[in-house]
Order: structure tokens, then sequence, then C-alpha cells
RNA sequence: GCGCCCGUAGCUCAGCCGGAUAGAGCAACUGCCUUCUAAGCAGUGGGCCGGGGGUUCGAGUCCCUUCGGGCGCGCCA
């Protein structure tokens, strides 16, 4: 059998390069024998029409060459369309028009339609290209604070940031999803006094060692206390606190961490990676990057010895620096390293990403962020070409706020614990494939309000089930039909058929978009649009099954649906294994 | 004070490098199951695209300005 090459084949990229070469062949053409005037070829569009009635291909070429030329964009329309060799070509397409203020608009063919339902129905590939091949691109996401448990920003986070590193793939790159563990500076710190200050509570009692304010609250904090305190009895109860702290931590981060890679797991995300902050520290990485940078003068040290970054020059190519909040309108310089030697959050983080840029060498790094961190956007990518590599290279996804809300309400606390709903909450609540839909429905910069009861329905108001249940209404009709003996017999069986139907080209058309959209997600980090498509795919197939019938139809038209119905289920089954959410074969 | 994000139908949101009558889902109303899953489909109503200027053949889209909402502006991370 043959091999055919449908993992790297894009029907509307071919429809539109196939636009261009043929325009600018005629609009030579028409210079040439003088119906328009001689004139540079001026840059233009295609685009697919919004409206299937206005063609495959809409070009803009008539309207954009209007001063070049002198002309009406009509007539330049016209005398171009005039000097058109369509069945030169390859075929693609069947006739164009002139539409509209000048707009050129081509029609595709019915060999260009039998493509598509052919590539789509052939290759488990279809929609998966080699663009990013050969590159290596490192998505970090989620890298909640190990202190605590998981909220909500860190819930979209790793459905987003699972999400764009799945589009990357199908777009060729080699991706690797990366978490990055602060387990080192000042939370670890209050970590540890916390954890100690709850285990000395539990021998003392609360009032002879209140716990201060600043430190952390939460119930889980006492339970690490309680489960330390079953190990090692009053042992640490009269020693060193600072001893204490360490024995606690080294007890109960790693418990954390363990958590929070169970929890992800279960939400369906495996890292690559899990990089530890502290190796930063311990390898002397972070004092190799200061040193690099006092070396080269983008830091100073000031007079009380702590180590000060220009931070201003070279963030301002990314955005504004920041300004002061006192007004002063000097930008500030920022502190790498306090004056009681030790490095900022800031340092370690220019170290970390040193480390992803120059010494494991990826082509990119891509950060998703809560939006509340954008103020160090601009610095943290200024702070790429202080150290001599190219700013341009880091990424970040800034990812606004989630509000879940309940009852058309908004819902802060959790009825049970409090405190604020953590992942783990969320998944109790609502099924994986909803939290893993929903939160990739929206793009990353507008604010998403998750609607906990529509996520929790297992019916047709939850948009997760319209499109699993097109895959399953797929699967089981399948079936059906085999058990009667109608079962699909591949491309032969269909041939010439003519996709009468316009609910069958509409269907055709949108699984057409499919390595497009996945194209244009990979590029933009955005796969909310990957999801908004699979529900255009299953609504168009719903339409195309109300309208056509399969059993009962002549053979070949019998053939051609079924080719579409295993085109439209292949489509919907990559997109929702891609977002790791499950196919029901029936419902 | 300064910066970032958002303002499109009653609600939640699409609208790609400016393009043709501004779209979808939900909600409201009307139809469609003795025939492949009605968790579905077809149809109706609903809009000065926050306001005001500008740029041009053309602006929801670009620029300026203004109003409203969110988030930031730390020797926290």
């Amino acid at each position: 059998m043959r091999n055919y090459p449908y993992k790297n084949y894009d029907p509307r990229a071919a429809l539109a390069a196939e636009a261009r070469a043929v325009l600018e062949q005629a609009a030579n053409a028409a210079m040439a024998d003088g119906s328009l005037p001689q004139a540079a070829l001026p840059a233009f569009i295609t685009e697919t029409p919004a409206d299937a009635k206005n063609g495959d291909v809409a070009a803009n070429l008539a309207m954009a060459g209007a001063r070049v030329w002198r002309m009406p964009p009509r007539r330049i329309a016209e005398a171009i369309a005039a000097h058109l060799d369509l069945p030169a070509r390859t075929g693609v397409f069947d006739r164009v028009e002139v539409a509209g203020p000048g707009f050129i608009n081509f029609y595709a063919s019915l060999s260009w339609l039998t493509g598509v339902v052919f590539a789509a129905t052939m290759d488990a590939q279809y929609g998966r290209t080699d663009a990013g091949k050969g590159k290596r691109y490192n998505v970090e996401f989620v890298s909640a604070n190990p202190t605590g448990p998981m909220h909500m920003g860190n819930a979209r986070g790793g459905a987003l940031g699972d999400g764009i590193a799945a589009c990357l793939e199908w777009a060729g790159y080699d991706v690797t999803r990366e978490f990055y563990i602060n387990d080192a500076g000042n939370q670890i710190e209050k970590f540890g006094k916390s954890l100690a200050i709850r285990y000395l509570q539990l021998f003392k009692g609360e009032d002879a060692c209140p716990l201060p304010e600043e430190c952390y609250q939460g119930a889980d904090i006492i339970a690490h206390a309680k489960a330390f305190a079953a190990e090692h009895g009053d042992a640490y109860v009269d020693g060193d606190f600072e001893a204490l702290k360490a024995a606690i931590v080294a007890k109960a981060l790693p418990e954390n961490i363990a958590g929070l890679e169970r929890d992800l797991a279960k939400y369906r995300i495996e890292y690559d990676v899990w990089f530890h902050e502290s190796g930063l520290h311990k390898t002397g990485a972070v004092q190799a990057v200061v040193d690099k940078l006092l070396q080269s003068g983008a830091c100073y040290r000031a007079e009380d010895g702590a180590v000060m970054y220009k931070s201003a020059q070279y963030s301002a190519k990314y955005g504004v620096a920041n300004k002061r909040k006192d007004g002063e309108d000097e930008a500030k310089d920022e502190v790498l390293v306090r004056a009681n030697g030790v490095p900022t959050y800031f340092a370690a983080d220019i170290a970390y990403h040193y480390n992803k840029l120059a010494e494991r060498g990826f082509e990119k790094a891509i950060d998703v962020w809560g939006a509340d961190h954008h103020g160090h956007v601009a610095r943290m990518k200024g702070a790429m070409d202080a150290i001599g590599l190219d700013g341009e290279r880091l990424d970040i996804v800034l990812m606004q706020m989630v509000n879940l809300m309940r009852d058309g309400q908004p819902v802060r606390m959790s009825k049970r614990t409090g405190k604020a709903i953590t992942l783990t909450d969320l998944l109790d609540e609502v099924p994986i494939d909803s939290a893993r839909f929903f939160f990739n429905m929206r793009e990353a910069n507008s604010t998403l309000d998750f609607d906990l009861d529509l996520a929790a329905r297992n019916d047709s108001e939850n948009p997760v089930y319209y499109v699993q249940y097109a895959h399953a209404r797929i699967c089981t009709m399948l079936k059906k039909l085999a058990e009667e003996g109608i079962e699909y017999a591949g491309p032969k069986a269909w041939a010439g058929y003519a996709f009468p139907e316009e609910s069958e080209q509409a269907l055709i058309r949108l699984v057409a978009n499919f390595p497009g959209e996945i194209a244009a997600a990979a590029a933009r980090y955005d796969p909310a649009r990957i999801t908004r498509y699979c529900t255009d795919v299953a609504a168009a197939f719903h339409r195309f099954y109300g309208a056509c019938r399969i059993r009962g139809a002549a053979a070949q038209a019998c053939q051609a649906r079924l080719a579409l119905c295993l085109a439209a289920r292949g489509v919907i089954r990559s997109i929702l294994t891609m977002f790791k959410i499950s196919v029901p074969e029936s419902m």
C-alpha cells in the first residue's frame, strides 16, 4: 500500500499557495499585454472567507493594488481574472469569481474536497506537521509553591500549559514539560518555621508558642507536624530550633512534592522534568550568573554590599521598566544578592532560565505565569539579554484569573475547609474531562468564569459532552451498520462522488481546517482555538448526520458518507486525545 | 501617579496580517424520534462591537483620547 504523507498535508495552505501562484502569474500576464499598467506587484493576502458562498480562497490583490495600478479594484480584478489559467495548474480550483468590492474568489474543486476526506480517513497523523522538527522547546507550567496545595490558578495553568505543549507536539516540536520546584529561599524558611512551631505546639500548647501571622496557617501544616511527632516523639522539643526546622522540612517537603506530582498525575499531567531550584544554589549556578553579570557591568555592588542589577536599561526593549510606587521618575535597580549574601528569587530565576536556554540548549523557553506576575516579564526577558542570550527566546504566556461560579455567583472558599478551593477540591466536584476542556475554552489572556454547575453536569448543556457525544454517536452508528453488513470499503468505493449536500461540504471544509488550526494554536500558544474548533466539527457532524442518511443511501453515497464519518471521528478523537480527555465509544 | 489585561446579543464568549449582510453556545419562543444514539437537528426573535476623535477604497480589528472592570508596581515569590 502506498504511503500517503498526510502528516504534513494542510489542505487550506495548499489552496492559498496555489491561489497566490496563479494570481501572480495572471497579474504579470495582464501587465505584459497592457491590460494593467506596469507596476511592482503589491503585497496582498489570501484568506478563507467566513462564508463558503464566497469561495474557499479570497484574495484582495485588486483592492491592495488600486493605488499602484491607478484603477478601480473591480476593473483590476476583472483584468486579472481574465488572465487566470486554472486548468494548466493542478486542478484544485473549479472556478473563480470577482465579487464585492473587488475580491477574487477561488472555488475548490471536487478533487480537493476528495483529497481532504481521503487524507483525514487514511492517516491518523492528519493534522500533524513537521514544522517544528528538530526544535526543542521547554514548556514550564504550574510550578506551584511546594509549601501547600494547588489553587485554581494552578488548575488553569496545568490545563493550559499541557494544552500548549500538546499543540506544539502536533506541530512537530520536541517538547519538554517542566515543573520548577521553588524548594529554596524565603518561602521554605517560612514553611520550616511554620512546621516547627506547629510541632512545638503539640507538646507545649498553642499559648506557649503562638504561630506568627506571616506563617502558613493551613491544616496541612498541622498534619505534617503530627506525622513528624508520631515518628520522632519529643526528641526535637528542647533541641536547636534550626535543627528542628531542617529535620521537619526534610520530611515534609518531599512529601509535598510527591503530593503535587500525584495530584497532577490525577489531572493527567506528566512532566518530563521536575527541576529543583535548590540545585541551582548548591551547584553554584546562581553565583556563576551573578558573577557573570558583575563582570559584564550589568550589575554592580552597592555600598552595603548588595549586588544590584541595572534592570531598566535591559528591560526597556520588552516594555516599560517598573516605575517606583512613590512616583519617582527614575527606574529602580533591582537586588540580585542581598547585603547578607542571600540571593533573591530573581537571581535564581535568571540562573534557571540561563540553564534552560544556554546549558540545556532549548531553542525556546515558554513559561506559563499568572497575570499577577506580569511586572516580572520585561525584566526577565531583559535579563536574558544582559547575560548574553536573546530575550526573544523566552516567551511568557500570561494567564488571567479564574472566577469559580456557582448558581451564577462567584465562590471564593470551599464549603468543607473554609479555605481557598484547591485543585483536589475541584476534581472532587467536576469530572477531569470537564476541567481540562473548560480551562482550555478561553484564551489565556482573558479572565475565565468557571461554571461549576455546568462542568459537573453530564448532559448536553456541558460542551465537553457535546463533543464526546458526536464521537460516540459515530462509533455506535458504525457498529450498528457493520452488524447489518454495511462497512466502509475504502476510497475507491466512493471515487467520483460529488458531495452534493451542503452539510457534507460544510463538514469537509471544516475537516480541512484542522492542520491550519493546529499550526495557529502552536504559533500563538493558544490551545483554546482547538477546543472551539472541535466544537465546530462536532456541530457540523451533527448537522450532517441530521441531514444525510447513510443506511439506505445509494452505494456510492453511503460509502462517501461513511468516509466523512470516519474523517470527523478522526479529528475529534485526535483533539480529545491531545487534551487528555476521554474519548467514549458509546454514551 | 505609572504599567499590563479586558469592555461585542439578556448571560458566557468567537471574530486570524484591517475586508464582503458582525458569529456561536446558553437563556426565550416554534417545530422534528414506528427508519443509523433526540446527550441531536431545523427555525424565530435579540447588536450605535463602552463613548468620542483620527488613519483609508474599507475599522469590531490600527492610532489618539475618555469612561468602566480586573491585576500589578517589595532586599515576596
